[in-house]
DNA sequence: TTCACTCATTGATCTGCATCAATGACTGTC
DNA sequence: GACAGTCATTGATGCAGATCAATGAGTGAA
């Protein structure tokens, strides 16, 4: 078995399909889909999947570990996008500039499945499914990237840690994973960035919900200690059933 | 001549069809949009497009006017979520959940066509260039949201409101309209509540410019006097030459 | 013309979070 | 097992921008 075959597992052996691959499609459609992933070995820790300014010629899904995307500014800052999780597509914001505009990095050894852009078009074309799981997946990065505009205008520290940890619990529960209990594949320092506050006000805010009893915090670790209160705290419960 | 009749202008002949189109088009592709397209009377001011909790059959494009999208809260209060000037496309969030989220009003009089998204996703399976049209403008929105959460997290008020300006005066200029004087369609309020700002800093900050002559303020009539200026306090010119 | 209402501006005060600073815990390396 | 480097936590201080308050300017209705 050559290197490069160790990590290839169909679509269809897949347990991530649910949430890749549209339901809908005929065993034939999925095999055309599956033909057009690139599976290659992991991305180690702190390796870029791609950088700013690289060439846009692939789609990315993550299949296991979690990504994150940034941009980095002129004075060398770092910005970041935001974060993938097993299931979840990236880099589909470079499309519309045929460029990469942001850069993505693994934090931690993840495996990803890489498709075509051209070949993925084409294939859209002709399987109709493929197409309006497209548009809705296009869609639902907006509207995600909306909610998340709102917080960052409007929400006080401690309402986006909790919209966070919520956001996160959330996702882990549509992959079968627990809701209450999880690791944060990311650094402080990441939240932060990506919430618009400072790390310190982000370890603050953890101890605090974890003095109220609310989260059991151990570095990476979090437990959801008590999530309808969380809920009022992120002032937004009702964004997390669906 | 039909009352319906008195704003119909085919794709061909509108102005903006640069902007809405996609260039690579035959002839007969084009009269295949043009056919989908609805158009009806203008929308007055301070009258909604679609609501929060409407379903969603259509996406819509600015005409003329201009368009503010928002969501409501549970107390009531409202968030902007962006504004649409005359050849952007509008309610592009509300594919994924086949429900509007948000919701739209003219900021004053405006005539929009609407696109049955249906038989939009018919036609873009057909016309190729149509479909990576579609995929380009979803992946536009993304990559501007995108930069929005950057400003919101990051950048000072001074800064919110240096780019703010700058990326209307690019919309207009890309429009054929004058890049240095023109006018907010919208109210201080709007502005404050989309960059995630008090009116009265808005207010403050739209003096001060003025006061150091980068700007000239009446009302809602603004004229731009040092552009590179401006582009200093935004931090960011770059981002407007494209 | 006057009244009612909404919107914009300006000043005074308050506060949530950034920033600065220091220490502790963890990780990998030689 | 000592050292360097990164990351997390906690405390002290300062400031950008929110909030409160008041006034003025613009708009439409009767």
């Amino acid at each position: 078995m050559s290197d490069s075959h160790k990590y290839v597992v169909s679509c269809q052996a897949c347990s991530l399909n649910a949430l890749c691959v549209p339901h809908s499609l005929t065993e034939e459609e999925i095999e055309l889909v599956d033909a057009t992933v690139k599976r290659s070995k992991p991305v180690q820790r702190n390796k870029t999947v791609f950088e700013s300014g690289d060439a846009f010629s692939s789609l990315y899904a993550v299949r296991s570990g979690a990504i994150k995307t940034y941009s980095v500014d002129e004075d060398g800052e770092e910005h970041v996008i935001g974060f993938y999780l097993p299931g979840e597509m990236f880099g589909m914001d470079a499309i519309s500039r045929n460029v990469h505009i942001s850069s993505a990095k693994a934090l931690e050894t993840t495996a990803i499945c890489e498709i075509p852009y051209n070949r993925l078009e084409e294939l859209s074309a002709k399987v109709h499914n493929l197409q309006s799981h497209m548009y809705r997946l296009l869609s639902r990065e907006i509207a995600d990237d909306q909610d998340l505009q709102l917080m960052l205008s409007k929400k006080t520290a401690e309402e986006r840690i909790g919209n966070f940890l919520l956001n996160l619990s959330h996702r882990y529960q549509m992959r079968r994973l627990s809701p209450t209990t999880f690791r944060l594949p990311m650094a402080r320092t990441d939240i932060g960035n990506y919430l618009g506050l400072a790390v310190e006000t982000v370890s603050r805010i953890f101890t605090r919900l974890q003095k109220n009893q609310i989260l059991k915090v151990d570095g990476k670790e979090v437990e959801i200690l008590d999530h309808n209160r969380l809920c009022e705290i992120a002032n937004a419960c009702h964004e997390h059933k669906h």
